[in-house]
DNA sequence: GATGAATGAGCGTTCATTCAT
DNA sequence: AATGAATGAACGCTCATTCAT
């Protein structure tokens, strides 16, 4: 049970991991200092190591919040009653609303961080791939419901799980890169429309 | 016409760049210092500063060197006389292979970098991109010819090339985040059916 | 209204302030380091960042200091009810008096420094330049002074007064390269005696 | 007697000294680099190695050298058997004349460098001095002739010359510190009268 | 608990000096 | 003798972390 105190540090260390994330959304990982985020979060430097004893674990937590929050999102979002074939649109459909509505945050992660920062082993960087993981499974679930119901090829459903996931990233990376023209919202059906269909010519 | 000296030069600078992706393949791109540039290429810090003005220039050629080398080895090993299928499929599979001799120093780049260290208008930053870009249009002409010819559905090449290329890097990161089981060999093809049959079932 | 935290840094700058100085005198301004000031005031290298931004800022204000407690002092001495030439007479003897007990750190800025560090247009330069010029013209006045109370010859009293306090430093100088044997009283006579009445026989 | 390599090696001493002279002038004591000197002098940064043991020893030498220039043009410029007064005047208006063609390398060092470089004891910065000293012995001793012929009040006439010798350089230092409104022709006079009238009302 | 002044290891960079050629 | 590539100590500065208040 959660006693008056954990409550409250509940409360400073969710405004710290807000407050970092909008520290990394406006400056990037690299440009992210503690001293930045305590001053973003009006708290004194040395409060931060109060609540996570270093850079590190701060970043991570901050990241795994902001993580969880898009990827719970995205299943909150999810109707399972839609045949598989809507389903899976509407599932991309709101990963782009999602990632496109975080943006700045998700900006720097996703063109600067990924997973790499912790050494493979360390607790931390495999909490980080766990959620991702849960994620790609619950892709991957839906995925194989839709094969199973013969909407979709047999196909790995891991594999198109991780390639889907991936190309809705890809498509928000080569905006940022300034090499595309269409308007945002032709994305999500651009990355549908090749996933399902490839680009054989029929 | 190279002197000697030229000449000399020309295998420090390469040795340096060599060693730079080597650390920062084992280290990453924050990992990346000069101290250990020099450790490891077995050369006092300041006889770096001979050859690169700053640290930024150096990581900047040994990326661009590094990007390059994959990019030209990927159009030297297309063959244009072959039917745009069989081209198509031989370019994935180059591409694959490429990147997994590479591997060590790719897997920082695709993983970390991407072209975000470089502020928009560094004119660094746009040699990155424009090899990159240079390397996108190429798999782009290769696609536009297939759709001109029939075998490809008319879609936008630029965007299916962007694509295809970074189902390349994500089933390679993928394995490199310990997701996948299939043997290396298949993951071209997979890509590949993906990419072309998507998977919608016929 | 002071608060105690800015009485603290005031200490605190203070302290900074007269280590610098005394670093000066002791190695100049050229073996003037940040490592040495530091371990002058007891204090660690970072520590002299949150007071001064740069080094450069650190011996300006350092300098700026020790100039205007200089100039200050030979001010606040002043007589103005004296009649002129008694008034002058005590001003070089004061001037005397002040550079000499100040004598390491002006040892240093009269002999190595002047004003040439900073760049033509930097501020700090300018603000180091204005207050010697005021303190010029205030030597100025009072010469102008005496000279419509024809007391002193109609000359340019700008000029007098960059004399007069060159001379002044001048004989300092020859004190300090030990081309003096006179006791060091004798100097502001001497030093009045030419200024006043110059070497020509009567 | 100067064997071959004697002769050559004094050529290539006195090219690297004014190259020397040229770099300080330009570049000012702190920004006087061997690299510099070397590509100023158009030989190896190695070479001026095999001329002088250490950076100092060859700034010092370029120094003396400069100074004994200066200090030899004053005495060959030197009329013994003109009256004391026109002789003393000749003398300043010599001087002048030599500082300001000199002017760049002098600039520099009389603004920046002054005698204090060098330890006290130690042998380069002794011999800068006797050279300085010699110099102002040479004023002296045409200052006492001047004195025993009843021309001029009887001072000492060390403290004069220093006296004098330092008016000269403060009013090229004035000039360069932008506090001279007057044409240049002018300090020689203006200096010469505060030297051997002074400034009192007759 | 909260603060923020203090710390010091570590960074990128410079440059006097050395030494193999 | 002459070279200039190589060296590495030293510099100014940053920032994650600590700790007295």
């Amino acid at each position: 049970m959660a006693t008056k105190e954990e409550i409250v540090k509940g409360f400073r260390v969710r405004e710290l991991l807000e407050a970092t994330r909008r520290v990394i959304a406006r400056n990037g990982f690299q440009g992210t200092t503690i001293d930045r985020v305590a001053e973003e979060a009006k708290v004194a430097k040395g409060t931060i190591y109060l609540y996570f004893p270093t850079k590190e674990d701060l970043l991570h937590a901050a990241i795994l919040e902001g993580l969880r929050a898009m990827v719970s999102e995205t299943a909150e979002a999810d109707n399972p009653e839609l045949p598989p074939l809507e389903r899976i649109s509407e599932l991309v459909r709101n990963q782009f609303r999602i990632q496109s509505s975080n943006e700045h945050f998700l900006k720097a992660f996703f063109l600067e961080s990924s997973f790499v920062n912790f050494e493979p082993g360390d607790v931390r960087g495999e909490e980080l791939r766990r959620v991702y993981i849960d994620h790609l499974e619950f892709l991957a679930s839906v995925l194989g419901l839709a094969i199973r119901a013969g909407v979709l090829r047999p196909t790995d459903p891991q594999f198109a799980a991780f390639m889907l996931s991936d190309m809705i990233t890809a498509s928000i990376r080569r905006r940022l890169l300034g090499l595309a023209s269409t308007p945002i919202e032709a994305d999500a059906d651009a990355v549908l429309e090749m996933f399902l269909k490839g680009v054989l010519a029929p």
